[in-house]
DNA sequence: GATAAACTTTCATATTTTTGTCATTAAAAC
DNA sequence: GTTTTAATGACAAAAATATGAAAGTTTATC
């Protein structure tokens, strides 16, 4: 699950630091020199996050900040500003033009991505957190649980998420290329017939309490998550 | 219920600007913007937090964080320091005189609130005074104590923090990085694997007492503290 | 103010768990 | 009965966590 980050820095020794201690954190680096640039770059797939100078050359950073927020697909990207020493007064101004932090060059790089994975945690949408519940057998993901009839079941990463998935979207056949897509997540390379693997895997663990029939195999198309026989 | 804070700051338009903020977000503030002044708001009813300007006039904040520190009522308010950039250093040393977080000028609205909240967050629960008990195992924020069946428990500070945030967040996994933000502090860059280390003294410190499977590790998500199995 | 003790953080290494793939067997469709 | 598709068990590689120890800091004590 690599986060997209766009970069937007004139100065192409700092843009490229900047690049290299995002890719050992994993990110996926898009950069822009300057204004056109980066409005070019601010297109589906967006990026999640957009670390923005704000002295680009003609102050457009502010501008860039507030076209942004003016868009509905685009104003809800978090905005972390860089600013130099001695820009104190700019930075108000870019916060009040909706920048959700900022970093001050220069910058150790344990700090950016600090800073970073911070402003994700914060913006991250809180999804919904209700236990999920099918004929006792519960998923909560608060504490990351499984019970079935009270007792808890023991599940791998992979099998929780696919459960996670099938009861969230019960009663509908997803293929396994779908099953891949929503629950490994796009542009992961992996057999379609891994996916009958944890197929398996989840049936067993949540087998022996009831609950042998839920996840149903529907020839030639994929599987299906149902409470019904 | 609203929260009492103390402001001491010095320069009018700033306290003014921080007052503003802090009654939009429902929080009921006293102003000071001296030493002498500070030092006499500090009575009961005692602020929740105290937000306190490093460079007062004469170098004061660092005086009044210590003189608060050591007087028993007025010890466990947390402070979060204002600094201005460039005053890196002395942050600092200004935690060391006790302050909890600290916020450099200038910061959005959004940021101080957060900071604050956050703080909150983080001292509050020890605000309730009432000692937590899960199945034997006893901690007494008041005395700073644990005890497991009756026998004192011996935790360095950093695991007795964290049993204290597991023990009042319990039966919810949380991510290495959540744990760092909510027991260590915002501002603190460490390693996410320096928190197993913390986990593992935990584990061994309430260990051999029927507490062995309480911190529970949930692969690829965290840590959750449960009194179940 | 020096010295020792206690803590914290990081790092390297060990251990455990999980994962993806493959070969084989079983089941269904035609 | 042959072909197609899914189930299953095993296994090696990869990933995540646990652990021990070193190095650096802070705190306490004399």
């Amino acid at each position: 699950m690599t986060k997209k980050i766009l970069v937007v820095e004139d100065e192409a020794p700092i843009r490229d630091m900047i690049k290299f201690v995002l890719e050992q954190s994993d990110f996926d680096v898009i950069e822009a020199e300057d204004f056109d640039v980066a409005q070019d770059s601010v297109v589906e797939p967006y990026p999640e996050i957009i670390l923005l100078d704000w002295m680009l050359p003609g102050g457009s950073g502010i501008q860039l900040a507030k076209k942004l927020k003016q868009h509905e697909h685009t104003k809800d990207i978090p905005i972390i500003m860089l600013t130099a020493r001695g820009e104190e007064e700019d930075k108000v101004r870019g916060l009040d033009a909706g920048a959700d932090d900022y970093i001050t060059k220069p910058f150790s790089p344990k700090e950016l991505i600090a800073r970073i994975k911070a402003v994700l945690r914060r913006t991250s949408p809180t999804s919904n957190e209700e236990p999920i519940s099918f004929s006792g057998l519960i998923l909560d993901p608060v504490s990351h649980r499984v019970t079935s009839h009270g007792n808890a079941l023991k599940l791998g990463p992979t099998e929780f998420k696919l459960l996670h998935f099938f009861m969230t979207h019960s009663e509908r056949v997803y293929s396994r290329e779908q099953l891949l897509d929503n629950v490994w997540g796009t542009n992961v390379y992996v057999e379609d017939r891994t996916v009958d693997v944890h197929i398996r895997r989840l049936r067993k663990a949540i087998s022996g309490h009831g609950h042998e029939n839920m996840i149903q195999t529907v020839r030639g198309s994929g599987y299906r998550f149902s409470a019904k026989q």
